[in-house]
RNA sequence: GCCGCGUUGGUCAAGGGGUUAAGACGCCUCCCUUUCACGGAGGAAUCACGGGUUCGAAUCCCGUACGUGGUACCA
């Protein structure tokens, strides 16, 4: 076999949300499992939804993924350009091509004849009528005008398109790698525009040459693509390189969690999570749809989730390093059906990463999401908090929520958890013990409990007592690690005044 | 409407003629913990339906239902 090429063709319109993290991640383990080549390839040829910087975000998201394409846009390689928007002669010349061997057709339809042969055929029965075998002659293009009249419309400057002429009562089959040998009707299929009245090819054309150029050797993409393989796959043989057409595989789609469809970007938005590899925000409307990585998710997380959702290597194992992934990946054990999209489960994998890391690395990868609340600890205390409440931390942005305390004072001290069991006792307890908290030779929570425990001893209360109130003394909720290892890490004084705040308050 | 694809607990899923139908997330109970988590031990919960084939079907075949995708000068 060739050396494996495999490309992802993201289009830049916008964000790059799960399912096409995907697709690039199956891409790429597919290409790097048999040491080949993942080359990235943009699909910018539709001109009306290009959005400028969705490339950039892109390559940021394949970069924070740890998905390093071997050929693209900004690396080069043996078969530049990249862009399909910069190789508009090859398509055009292909496309000639076809229409001189009879394959394809000039149609200069404008979009109104086109409405119009639309409501002309609708029926109850048919309600969405085709540019096909069936209406074609009754259409203005180069079938069913004489040859006069298209050099004319031609020499004119008329804008046309070229469509691919599908035989009647022929049937393409397709050996898909996952779902095995499909087969379509060709009757049932449409005249694809081929290149637009622009210049542009449609994604049909570019594909294909774009594949065959490319040496492309196995072509994946999401199930949505199927019902135009058969397109794709005439294309390739009337072009003459059917020995050379890549081997195809049809992902399964990601679902909404709840209801139907496919996972979308408002899904998010109303179910509360993420559904971008990274922040985007929209040139046009400017509105700002969130990334995963901004939510707090380790990359190595969100790859090994986005992995085993829809593929799994047989065995109960299910965290997977990226070497792993790719010693193990194979795409015959890809699920057919598609897959509904859990974030408790997501948010479960992160929880695993966060405690696989060692404190110090963990502190450099959650200070952004300290000093975005204007704190910035010295990075030997952030170390010992992130040690401390590492394991009750499944996203990044959770150390701020369970840590924040260690940092500055509670905004919020919940009062009513002991105010009803409070009593002149009490005060009296802490008032003696702020007092008598010199003694304590070390300020280490060793020492702290021991110097507290005595205290208590003394006075004739009982544990259960004081702890809670203490708790909320200094951390402000009833949550977070133990209160003595708190009390060291914030030291004497600021407890003492976290104390005292509060017994002023009750 | 037509065409394609799919369907194992709530979710991700293993299993592909004989299994007590794995495992994980979530949920529930208990333990640990004088907080909340984490962790540990248990538990509830599944082969869409109807026909075949077969001694035997979650597994193979046909049909139905449901879901999903396509049906653009979008990808």
């Amino acid at each position: 076999m060739d050396r494996v090429r495999v490309r992802f063709a993201p289009s830049p319109t916008g964000g790059l949300h799960l399912g096409g993290v995907r697709t690039v991640l199956y891409n790429y383990l597919f290409a790097k499992h048999h040491g080949g080549d993942f080359i990235l390839r943009i699909e910018d040829t539709d001109q009306k939804r290009f959005v400028e910087g969705a490339e950039e975000y892109i390559m940021k998201c394949l970069d924070w993924c740890g998905l390093e394409p071997d050929e693209s846009p900004a690396k080069g390689g043996p078969y530049a350009p990249y862009r399909q928007s910069e190789r508009k002669h090859y398509y055009y010349q292909y496309a000639q091509q076809l229409v001189d061997e009879g394959c394809a057709y000039y149609a200069f339809d404008t979009p109104e004849e086109l409405e119009g042969m639309r409501s002309r055929f609708k029926t109850d029965s048919n309600p969405s009528p085709q540019y096909d075998h069936f209406t074609r002659m009754s259409m203005r293009n180069s079938l069913s005008l004489s040859q006069e009249e298209v050099q004319e419309l031609l020499g004119k400057g008329t804008p046309h398109v070229i469509r691919l002429r599908m035989p009647q009562n022929t049937v393409v089959k397709l050996d898909d790698m996952i779902r095995g040998e499909v087969s379509f009707d060709t009757s049932l299929v449409d005249d694809k525009v081929l290149l637009k009245a622009d210049g542009m090819p449609t994604y049909h054309l570019a594909v294909v040459v774009d594949d065959y150029l490319m040496k492309v050797t196995h072509a994946f993409r999401g199930e949505e693509w199927l019902p135009s393989a058969p397109v794709h796959i005439l294309l390739w043989k009337y072009l003459g390189w059917e020995a050379e057409m890549p081997r195809w595989a049809h992902l399964p789609l990601i679902l909404k969690p709840d209801g139907h469809g496919k996972l979308s970007k408002r899904d998010g938005e109303r179910l509360g999570f993420p559904v971008f590899a990274m922040d985007w925000k929209d040139p046009k409307t400017g509105e700002t749809t969130t990334g995963f990585k901004e939510r707090g998710f380790l990359p190595e997380a969100f790859v090994n989730i986005l992995a085993v959702l829809g593929w799994n290597d047989g065995t109960e194992q299910e965290v997977f390093t990226m070497e792993e992934l790719i010693h193990k990946f194979s795409i015959d054990r890809v699920h057919k059906g598609g897959a509904k999209f859990d974030y408790e489960k997501a948010k479960w994998f992160n929880h695993q990463y966060i405690q696989q890391k060692s404190d110090a690395e963990l502190a450099a990868l959650v200070r952004p999401f300290i000093t975005s609340h204007d704190v910035n600890p010295n990075a030997d205390l952030l170390i010992k908090v992130v040690a401390l409440i590492k394991e009750r931390c499944h996203l990044l942005t959770d150390f701020w929520e369970q840590g924040n305390f260690f940092f500055v004072a509670p905004e919020h001290v919940d009062l009513s958890a002991i105010a009803g069991k409070w009593s002149p006792e009490k005060t009296a307890f802490f008032e003696n013990w702020l007092d008598a908290t010199d003694a304590i030779g070390e300020w280490k929570h060793d020492q702290i409990e021991a110097h507290f425990n005595e205290h208590l001893a003394q006075k004739g209360l009982k544990k259960g007592d004081v702890l809670l109130p203490l708790r909320i003394m200094l951390v402000g909720g009833k949550f977070g690690p133990g209160v003595f290892d708190i009390a060291e890490l914030i030291g004497m004084d600021e407890m003492k005044e976290r104390i005292r705040k509060v017994l002023t308050a009750l």
